[in-house]
DNA sequence: GTTATCACG
DNA sequence: ACGTACGTGATAACA
């Protein structure tokens, strides 16, 4: 029988740290109980305990240490928002139906000890979760201690048996009392002996044993063979004699706490009802499917979406569907939830103040449906959807018209709180409703609806969303508007939708035939690097197996490896190319990395993506980036190669239908010009304004030299500059990128920060704005909560400075040319061309056009692009015409 | 599902 | 004392 033991504070405290920040809407912090609950069931289902108990410190000065109070606690407070997690994740413990055991005057560890003390006289097996070192001294045959660490909301556990601590430590798991009585533990307020550290106190105790033994050998340790005592330590050890007992004392767990306790008193146990409450509460939806709970009773009245009457109709027959239409028609507006394939269609609309009607369509009669969706998709009936750009792109494809929709509830959720990754709708309804939706999938998935049994399900799931829909958009909306987000949503985002869904319909034009041949060329040329990489090696094996590839090189052929990654030899580019002199066999490898790169990603990606028409259509995510940036998936059209020879050969191969041109326009140096205006920095305004190349303008400044006298790479450190100021660079990681001294890469950022004092003061305020807000934004008010910039941890607190410096600059950025882009398609139409934008990445916009149209659409570009704002710093749009991608850009 | 790598702005 | 640049997505290997 096995009972597993958990030391509730420090696994709650490892949560804390290694799990991001997560609260719920109403502020309480969360994210530590949600850690701990994961990591608990992790272990439950690797462990299987018939019995399970956690243990916590009480606040009160502890037994142990008031024994010493010469040694004042120095120990840090919690941070405020662990300690409001503390009542919260023992109320969970208590649902959980798991005893909680604490001792006002007792430490975790002696409780732990204690327990693990019954469990062995009555022959129980005892696993002790925690993420201290303390309790390795429990260590026996029957118990074990498993270390958890946690880190970036992964949690590995290590298994301290006997045997582990033994090979990890070198000796008994007992002395580890031995150990801490030499070499102290600052966090826990032993002093041990002055003068011996850890290595010394490690040395010694291999050796000997235990404290006794050592001191009773005392005079001569410094005569043993490999003695790890320098001279000295015996005169240490000897004046600290005292302090080393003490501490023996203080660093030895109790295991006689008055604790009543059995085993059997701690066995698993069925969950109780209130668990579903408290999770909803939380806002762990994840949680409570994994553990597969439902609500005991009836939702609460309160808790209701509104206290109107929703009524679902199954519509069939085209008169019903006619007479719905004229009510639609005349509704300031209506919800509208789509099946894939336009499967069925659910339409929802107050029809009094109390009283939502939706209503579900069903294709039974595909002619009439046809008529009925070209009815409701028609500009004059207002409609609010969730993820209209999705449905735009279906409606497209029907033939249908993309206009007349006036809220996308996906769209607002973002925009509320763009880091938190989806906005499905069950997960919206849960956070406002404390309720229970079906998940999107249930109807989403074509497969959904195909078989009749699930039909009844899917339609189900389409009025509860749709009633969603309905029920969430007007707060949402209220929502914007409170956070001055309402501008962004309605002149940005929304009119971007169509805009999006056009150029996802439309697609772009590859050159099959070419990217075959192309293809064809980089398997001869793995092959030929494959067979050369063997030969070097002396064996055949997988060279995309980093593992492998590690083995080969640094162990085998004896390289010097540069880098770790944490699971073993880093053997990334940048490793391979600095030992490139060292052996041949690195040059091929790297090119065999070209290779196979622009094989399997692009050449086989992008051929399996090609439509039958040629065409390839991405799609534009717009709720997927914490700046404001879209992105582009299935496939990535964002990322195709340009900055090598051979790669930027693909780009030949994205071209123009016959007949037609592509132009490529691209905004020149646009986040660095936000910046200056941003920043309000007259000298980069200055130097933006007399055309000079930037990069060479900034290396004149910051040297202090002549335009004329920039050398190529005083320029390229510059440029770095540059990119690290965007960025909320650290001189650390500037030398890195550059290869130059840290105090060097200093240098560099305090001139540059000299010569552009506008940008150091603009840094200095950005920053501790963001942190009085907590959140950043760009001038037209996009914003990004920054919970970041309070935590009580240091990488997260300066990653959350280097955001707040970043993201109004990515983000202006990823606004303007969203507004470009709206403005490009508009002047597009207004002057009756047939040109069409098909592409934009970042900071370039690709059109497609029949030939005649192309000089006029690239000065249209030109000018809409560089027109979109009027800022201190003109932008500046380049573009240019030709047959293919590649040629248009180069 | 996570990790390492590498493609882009 | 700490750990190190912003934002993405796709692929292959490995667990």
């Amino acid at each position: 029988m096995k009972l597993m033991v958990i030391d509730g504070n420090s696994i709650l405290n490892r949560a804390f740290y290694g799990v991001r920040p997560l609260s719920t809407r109403d502020g309480t912090p969360t994210n530590a109980v949600f850690g701990f609950l994961n990591i608990l069931l992790k272990l439950i289902d690797e462990e299987k305990p018939e019995a399970l108990c956690c243990t916590f410190d009480l606040k009160e000065p502890t037994f142990r240490h008031k024994a010493y109070a010469g040694y004042k606690a120095q120990r840090k407070p919690m941070p405020e928002d662990l300690v409001r997690q503390v009542p919260l994740l023992k109320e969970v413990l208590d649902a959980m139906a798991i005893p909680r055991y604490e001792l006002a005057g007792w430490e975790a560890d002696d409780l732990i000890g204690t327990i693990a003390r019954v469990d062995e006289t009555v022959g129980w097996e005892t696993v002790v979760v925690t993420g201290d070192k303390d309790s390795l001294q429990l260590i026996t045959q029957h118990t074990t201690v498993k270390l958890v660490t946690s880190r970036m909301g992964q949690t590995t556990t290590k298994d301290m048996t006997p045997a582990a601590f033994q090979e990890a430590y070198g000796f008994d798991p007992i002395h580890i009392i031995d150990l801490k009585a030499l070499m102290g533990d600052a966090s826990d307020n032993i002093p041990g002996v002055k003068g011996v550290g850890e290595k010394t106190a490690m040395g010694l105790i291999q050796l000997y044993g235990s404290i006794d033994h050592l001191y009773d050998h005392m005079p001569d340790i410094c005569q043993a063979p490999d003695t790890p005592a320098k001279p000295g330590v015996v005169k240490k050890l000897e004046e600290g004699k005292a302090d080393a007992y003490m501490s023996y004392d203080l660093a030895t767990i109790h295991t006689d706490a008055p604790l009543t306790f059995k085993p059997q008193d701690a066995a698993r146990q069925p969950v109780k009802p209130e668990l579903y409450d408290l999770l909803l509460k939380l806002e762990f939806a994840k949680l409570i499917e994994r553990l597969g709970l439902s609500g005991a009773q009836e939702p609460d009245a309160k808790e209701k979406p509104f206290t109107g009457n929703v009524s679902t109709e199954l519509v069939e027959g085209d008169t019903r569907a006619a007479e719905l239409l004229e009510d639609y028609r005349e509704a300031p507006w209506v919800g509208v939830v789509v099946a894939p394939g336009f499967a069925a269609v659910a339409v929802g609309h107050w029809e009094s103040e109390s009283d939502l009607r939706t209503a579900i369509f069903c294709p039974d009669r595909l002619e009439d449906f046809n008529g009925f969706l070209h009815d409701l998709f028609s500009p004059g009936v207002k409609k609010v959807s969730h993820g209209i750009k999705d449905l735009m792109y279906a409606l497209l494809g029907e033939g249908l018209s993309t206009e007349g929709f006036c809220f996308d509830t996906e769209l607002a959720a973002y925009l509320l709180a763009p880091t938190d990754g989806s906005y499905d709708l069950d997960k919206l309804g849960m956070a406002r409703f404390h309720q229970e939706y079906p998940k999107a999938k249930d109807y989403r998935d074509p497969e959904a609806f195909a078989p009749l049994a699930d039909r009844a399900s899917a339609e189900l799931a389409l009025s509860a969303h749709c009633t969603l829909v309905c029920t969430l958009w007007e707060e949402l909306d209220a929502q914007l508007r409170e956070l001055g987000l309402d501008r962004v949503y309605y002149e940005l985002e929304l009119p971007l939708c169509p805009v999006l869904a056009g150029m996802e319909r439309t697609g772009v034009l590859v050159d099959r035939k070419a990217l075959a041949e192309f293809g064809q060329m980089l398997d001869a040329q793995l092959k030929k690097d494959e067979e050369a990489i063997y030969e070097l090696a002396g064996e055949r094996f997988n060279i995309n197996s980093t593992q492998q590839l590690g083995h080969i090189l640094f162990d085998k052929l004896g390289l010097p490896p540069v880098k770790k990654t944490k699971t073993g030899y880093s053997t990334n580019a940048e490793v391979l190319e600095k030992l490139r002199g060292y052996h041949p066999i690195l040059e091929r490898i790297l090119e065999y990395r070209q290779y196979a790169k622009l094989k399997s990603t692009y050449v086989d990606g992008l051929g399996k993506v090609i439509g039958e028409d040629g065409r390839i259509r991405t799609s534009f995510q717009n709720t997927v980036t914490a700046t404001g940036r879209l992105s582009s998936t299935e496939p990535n059209l964002q990322n195709i190669p340009v900055r090598t020879e051979l790669g930027a050969q693909l780009r030949y191969m994205f071209v123009a239908a016959p007949g037609n041109l592509l132009v490529d326009a691209d905004y020149s140096q646009i986040e660095l010009r936000l910046l200056a205006h941003i920043a309000g920095d007259k000298t980069m305004q200055e130097a933006f304004r007399s055309g000079e190349d930037i990069h060479t303008a900034t290396a004149a400044q910051v040297f202090g030299v002549p335009v004329e006298e920039v050398t190529p790479e005083m320029r390229r450190r510059a440029k770095a500059v540059n990119f690290g100021i965007v960025y909320g660079i650290s001189a650390f990681s500037l030398s890195d990128d550059i290869k130059v001294s840290m105090g060097e890469a200093k240098e560099y950022m305090d001139r540059y920060l000299a010569t552009f004092s506008g940008v150091a003061a603009y840094q200095k305020r950005v920053v501790e704005e963001a942190r009085e807000r907590g959140w950043a934004s760009t001038l037209m008010g996009r914003r990004r909560w920054l919970p970041e910039l309070k935590s009580a941890n240091h990488n997260l607190r300066s990653f959350g400075e280097r955001v707040a410096l970043n993201m109004p600059i990515q983000g202006a950025a990823a606004d303007v040319i969203k507004l470009a882009m709206i403005r490009v398609w508009n002047a597009m139409k207004e002057e009756g061309l047939r040109a069409k934008l098909i592409l934009q990445v970042h900071d370039e916009l690709i059109v497609e056009c029949p030939e005649e149209e192309a000089e006029r659409v690239r000065a249209l570009l030109s000018r809409e692009m560089e027109g979109a704002v009027s800022y201190a710093v003109p932008l500046r749009a380049d573009a240019a015409v030709g047959k293919s991608w590649g040629e248009a850009k180069g």
